[in-house]
Order: C-alpha cells, then sequence, then structure tokens
DNA sequence: AGCCACATACCGACTGGTTAGTCTGTGGAG
DNA sequence: CTCCACAGACTAACCAGTCGGTATGTGGCT
C-alpha cells in the first residue's frame, strides 16, 4: 500500500505524471507557456513525449491541472481561516496574510496564474474563472460581515476592496525576491495591516 | 506643415505606423503577444508585412513601442501631480487617482504591460525595467516625504506601499469592465480612499 | 515644360526553422 | 502471453523575417 498510483519504469525519484507537472510549472513560470515547447518540458522532467501524452491530453490539460492545483489549496486554506471562531478582524487578517505567504511560497504558480490564463481553451478559462469567482465571493463575504457588524468602513464596495487586496497579491510574482530583505511573513504582516488600516471606519 | 512625417500611400485615415501599433495593441492585448502572427497584425491595419517592416524592425520593436507610450505617459502624469503645489496628501491622492483612471481608459495598453514584459529581449526588458523604477521611485518620494511630514504612517515601508497601490492598478485590467457600474472615476476614488486610508497614522 | 535620377513607401511570394501532437514499437511485470 | 508505461521518429501546420519588385513623389538640370 506504500506505492504510488502510478507506477514509473525506474525506481528513481517521484512518480512521473507529478514530475511533469513541476518541470512544466518551473518552465512555464520562467519563459511563459507558448515559449516552453513540449520537448523542452519532458526534457526536463526526464521523459519523453510518449510519457507527456500518456498522463496527458495536451500541453493545454498541463496548464489547465497547475490551475488546478493552486485554485483547490487556496480556496482550503480560505475556507479554514473564514470558518475559525474568532471575531472578523481577526479572521480577515488572518486570511489575507496566508494568502501571500501561500502566493510567495508558490512564486512559479502566482506568475503562471496571472500571465497565462488566455492561453487556456476557452471551455477551461470559464471553469477556472468560476473556481476564482467562488474564492473571490468567500472573501467578500468576511468583509461584508464585518462592514455589517460595523468594524469596518462601508464607504468602499466590498467587491471593489476584494480586488484591491488580490491586486497586490498578484502583484508579489512581479517583484518579490526570495534573496530581498523581508521574509515572507513580514511581507503578510505588512499587506494585511495596509488592509485593515484601510478598512478602520 | 500641416502634413505628417510620415505620408501614406493613400490619403485615407491615420498614417500606417500608427494603424499598425493601434492594430498589434489591440490583437496583442486580446490573444497575447506570441498568439498574435504578424500576418494578422498586418491585415487588422490594413497594409502587409513590407509595410510593418519598413517601419519597425521586428515583432518586438511593436510590442517595445508600445511599453514605450505607456511609459512616457504616466511618467509626464506622475511628474505633473507631484510637482504641484498643494499638500503632500492631496498630491498623493491625485497621483494615486489619476493613474487608475489613465489606465482605465487605456485598459489593452495595461493588460499588454504586466503579461507581455517577457517577450521583449533581454535588453528591452532591462530598459523597459529602468524607466519603470524611475516611475516608482517618484511615487515613493511622495510617500516618504508624507511620511516625513508626519502626516502618513510609517509602519509599512513606502516600498511596500507603492507596491500595494500599483497591484491594485495592474489588476485592474482582470477584472474591470467598461459596462460595470461604476465609473473610471469612481473607480479612481475608491482606490486612492483606501490608500489613504491605509496610510493615515 | 519636359525629363531624368533617386528616394520613399509599400507589396507579397518564399524560406528556414520550429512545434504540438501522432503512431508504431518495445521492455518488463504479473 | 498480455498489458501497462513509456520511447522516439515522423508529420502537418504555422510563422517571423527576407528580398526582389513596383508605384508614387521630388528636386535638379536644361
Amino acid at each position: 500500500m506504500t506505492s504510488p498510483a502510478t507506477q514509473r519504469r525506474d525506481g528513481t525519484d517521484r512518480p512521473v505524471p507529478q514530475r511533469l507537472l513541476a518541470a512544466a510549472t518551473r518552465l512555464f513560470a520562467d519563459r511563459g507557456y507558448d515559449r516552453t515547447s513540449v520537448q523542452e518540458i519532458v526534457e526536463a522532467a526526464g521523459v519523453t513525449k510518449g510519457a507527456l501524452y500518456h498522463y496527458f491530453g495536451s500541453k493545454d490539460d498541463l496548464l489547465h491541472e497547475i490551475y488546478g492545483r493552486v485554485l483547490r489549496l487556496q480556496q482550503e486554506r480560505l475556507d479554514a481561516f473564514a470558518e475559525a471562531d474568532a471575531p472578523v478582524e481577526r479572521r480577515l487578517r488572518d486570511a489575507a496574510a496566508d494568502v501571500v505567504v501561500t502566493t510567495i511560497e508558490n512564486l512559479d504558480d502566482a506568475s503562471i496564474f496571472f500571465r497565462s490564463m488566455h492561453q487556456l481553451s476557452e471551455e477551461k478559462q470559464k471553469q477556472v474563472r468560476a473556481e476564482r469567482r467562488r474564492y473571490h465571493e468567500r472573501f467578500r463575504a468576511l468583509i461584508e460581515e464585518g462592514q455589517q457588524a460595523g468594524v469596518f468602513t462601508s464607504s468602499t464596495p466590498a467587491d471593489l476592496v476584494v480586488d484591491y487586496h488580490f491586486g497586490s497579491v498578484h502583484h508579489l510574482s512581479t517583484w518579490y525576491r526570495p534573496d530581498g530583505r523581508l521574509t515572507p511573513q513580514e511581507v503578510a504582516d505588512h499587506l494585511a495591516d495596509l488592509l485593515l488600516r484601510a478598512l478602520r471606519p
């Protein structure tokens, strides 16, 4: 029962599909989807095209899987924070800071996420947007809860506040460097502070 | 003296280079740089490849010109607001709101800007980054001025505040729709409010 | 006024290179 | 013997950039 669902020819390393996903993530983040050839991906993963098309239907599927992975992870974490037993300010702060940390820890995913949306087929884009919307709405609900409770100002629509915060999260992949002077947690705290200060009545 | 520097064969419409730039902007924004063929650009502009390569050295040059246009425009506007004769809060607010309006009014430019950086040649990227840094620093100086004067909180480094705000500006091209319920000016006012509230001591 | 020389502004067929995806084949486990 | 998990040569399509050619305008000379 210790063997993975998918076996590989040689016993080394992780299963092939995961290696392909990892190689694709790295390459997509750094050259962009269109500039990365399938050949480069399989070479980086130490396999051949046969293997890739054995597990994935298309190059596009590979990208879609990356989106799925990120969306699942973030949604899970947000739900956990949102449902916690604490005052709204606390829950929003924790959730806001957590996306920042998680995003920084997966910077490759983040740069792919916001740059490669339109390389996805129309239907897959629709699916991603739908999941994204669920996430967005969960976050918005938190803010609206605080506004109704009077702990957050209502002078800015909750929608806009969500976009304001996620703008800065998306932007992280543009400027954050792991060798910079701020740790992920420090950046997260600052950004969460900015959000909460902007929401003070 | 009324004739443009560049003459075109037929007297109709705007000069060819501008038509090419406009067509390229539209197409790059909606299919992405790599997904847009030179053939499509010239067809949209009503000319042929000969014309394009007569005015531009490469497809890449076309993109570079788009970046140049945006950077020049934004830098000019920022400088004007920053040098105005008014208290810092006022100058920052006006500048912050203005980028939002200008960005919304050129949404195509905005989506190209933050999605197509990597398609530029290394040297052109370096140039764009340098101009971008100048812009960034001008903005940061405004915030630092306010922090030193004590009208803005110093609890968040000015750098981070700039990235926070520009994150939301970049993000506009992802969510803003001209047929939405908020006008560009309303969005700009809200985002500027959020920034200024986040900076209150 | 007429004519020549040259420049500018394009046209569009062609080339060399690249790429996603296919398909036939094969080694090893059970 | 069979089937899964992959190998890798092959194909059909596409695309940036080139290049030889053409049309229109312009200035100088006579």
